[in-house]
DNA sequence: TCTCCGTGTGCAATCGATTCCAAAACAGAA
DNA sequence: TTCTGTTTTGGAATCGATTGCACACGGAGA
């Protein structure tokens, strides 16, 4: 057997006919006599023939490959995400090229550089936390390109997102530990770059206001690291400095609530009867914890799923992105456990 | 501008130029006038030329693209080991294709099917719990096709792997226990078709003989499933079944031991005074649980780094995979916490 | 004036598959 | 035997970029 793949013409060379008719013959055309179809499709089947997926992509222009670009995939919600993408993706024959952009600018643009080299059909994009600017974007957007973006919605008229609803998740959050007979609640806060960061802190506000309670200031902790470390400390200065000491925290992201969780534990605070906390993303782990972390919980499997479906729609002209519904926005669902239930 | 993207032709045209002059010149090959050159360089940048990755493919029969197949992204240990991946592949150039099985046969075979015929450069597999036959891999093995195993080394002579050294690992695990003064240690043990679980239960068993204890097959608990649920129920049974109870626990992974450390909870067990528990993996959320769980930290972004490396040298024939070493394995590190230090 | 040589370009084949158009091959009818 | 129509097959262009080879042009030397 010749190195590396069979083509057609290896077929062609060895049934003495021409490469169309070998084409033809593997594709079922009509007029092609059915005899010689059998010949064909056995030969092929002998030398273990595989269509050139390259060549077809050359010729059609079209490379049934999307992209993917990520902060990290070393991340609970982001691997749920790309499982949904991978999933769709795959099931509408499709490839998936991913690339984490490690939250660097630099890296996200030389990313849809080469994706966009390789002729991949669309893009999936959650953007960097260093991204202020979205130039690479909007000028590939301009010409046409589809780009779904996904949990992080940039500040891009006509882009599409698909997103959670952050606000609603975190008043949610918050009108649950109201409920639960929690009056000073501290809200963990995120990145103030990242719209998800700030559509949490609202809908903290919102819920505290629409209760009754009057947002105070010293009440919002920036968190921008988001490491355990960050918020551990932060809550534990907190709860020494603070003429009324804080009942409950509610933390933009599970990481900050497990900080807050060891600091209180620190502080010999008993959860969930002196202190209430709550979280945001239900990371596994919530329910491995003791007590078990409430957390508001985003359908990443769900978001990474609709994101492609809708890419690939657009790729194939059965939706018109000048036309359709710009976001598309998925239900939290909160997750109520002992970290904050008190009754 | 026409729509789609600017070729080479589009610059011929506008300068009333050869393609193959183009070609030279955007390539800087000695032959061409200097003026040309900044002429065609000019015309490039405002035509937003980006150079056809798919037909340079075609031509040269490298895609510069490599696919990884694995069980599942939604899986701390293997996100780790793409993002090590992404990063070496990413920095020699080339692009990562993901699919993955699910842990289904049927889907990694229908995955490297197409990763070949999108002429992938080479693979790196970890196969699923399913895979018992390896002849999918052995075929295009045979024809000289780049693959490298990780994690999961299959049955494969001559396969080129790379792993941790789970024995080792186990056998530190063990060996800790035993030191720590625990007596009665019970093996939760993985599906017999990997051999990671095989091992590991070998490691296991070595360092209980090494210290004079011997192995009692009732300790041995066989966990195929991995879930907390399977393992919480079949360590409260074990508790209450045994004549002497067992005093510590080495679980094959890290959602079995909090299964185990639940179940002995339940039981009304103090850890670690009471029982030790220590786990294989150590995931993020090890050293969040209350105890901190100790565990065995596998190095997923070396892994796939290495792997990575190891792929990309046989591609570009840095490296022979018939002379070379087969199994390239990593060490492991055992985490002491909380779960597991009586002294 | 003719030849030679170097510089700068262009032509055309190539990679693998598809597809429009044309052309064989063959059948049956006149 | 010739013509017409059908069935089956082949030729060639195409997708975008590369590259060996040839060619055009100019000046220099004989």
């Amino acid at each position: 057997m010749k190195l590396g793949q069979a083509t057609i013409k290896d077929i062609a060379r060895e049934l003495n006919l021409s490469v169309s008719t070998i084409s033809r013959a593997l594709k079922d055309y009509p007029g092609i006599n059915s005899e010689t179809k059998r010949k064909v499709k056995e030969v092929a089947e002998k030398l273990n023939y595989r269509p050139n997926a390259i060549a077809l992509s050359l010729r059609k222009s079209r490379s049934f490959t999307i992209g993917v670009i990520i902060p990290e995939v070393v991340h609970f919600f982001f691997s749920t995400v790309i499982s949904g993408i991978e999933e769709i993706a795959n099931s509408r024959g499709y490839n998936v090229i991913l690339s984490q952009s490690n939250e660097k600018l630099s890296r996200e643009i030389s990313s849809i550089e080469t994706m966009l080299s390789n002729q991949i059909d669309g893009v999936l994009v959650s953007y960097s936390k260093e991204t202020k600017d979205f130039d690479h974007f909007t000028k590939v957007l301009d010409q046409g390109f589809p780009i779904v973006f996904f949990d992080r919605a940039p500040a891009i008229p006509n882009a599409i997102n698909v997103m959670v609803d952050d606000y609603q998740g975190a008043y949610d959050a918050t009108a649950h530990l109201i409920s639960q007979g929690y009056k000073n609640i501290v809200h963990l806060a995120g990145p103030k770059t990242l719209k998800i960061s700030i559509d949490r802190e609202n809908g903290y506000k919102a819920a505290l206001e629409k209760n009754g309670i009057s947002v105070n200031p010293a009440h919002i902790i920036s968190c921008p690291l988001g490491t355990v470390e960050e918020s551990r400390e932060m809550v534990a200065e907190l709860l020494d400095s603070l003429p009324e000491r804080p009942d409950s925290f509610f933390s933009c992201n599970d990481i900050g609530a497990v900080g807050a969780m060891m600091a209180c534990r620190d502080a010999g605070l008993k959860i969930p009867l002196e202190v209430g906390i709550v979280g945001f993303s239900d990371w596994q782990f919530c329910a491995m914890l003791d007590p078990q972390l409430s957390s508001v919980s985003q359908p990443g499997f769900t978001m990474g799923a609709k994101a492609t479906e809708i890419l690939l729609d657009i790729i194939e002209k059965k939706l018109d992105p000048k036309t359709m519904e710009q976001s598309l926005i998925l239900e939290t669902k909160l997750m109520e456990r002992d970290s904050s239930k008190r009754f």
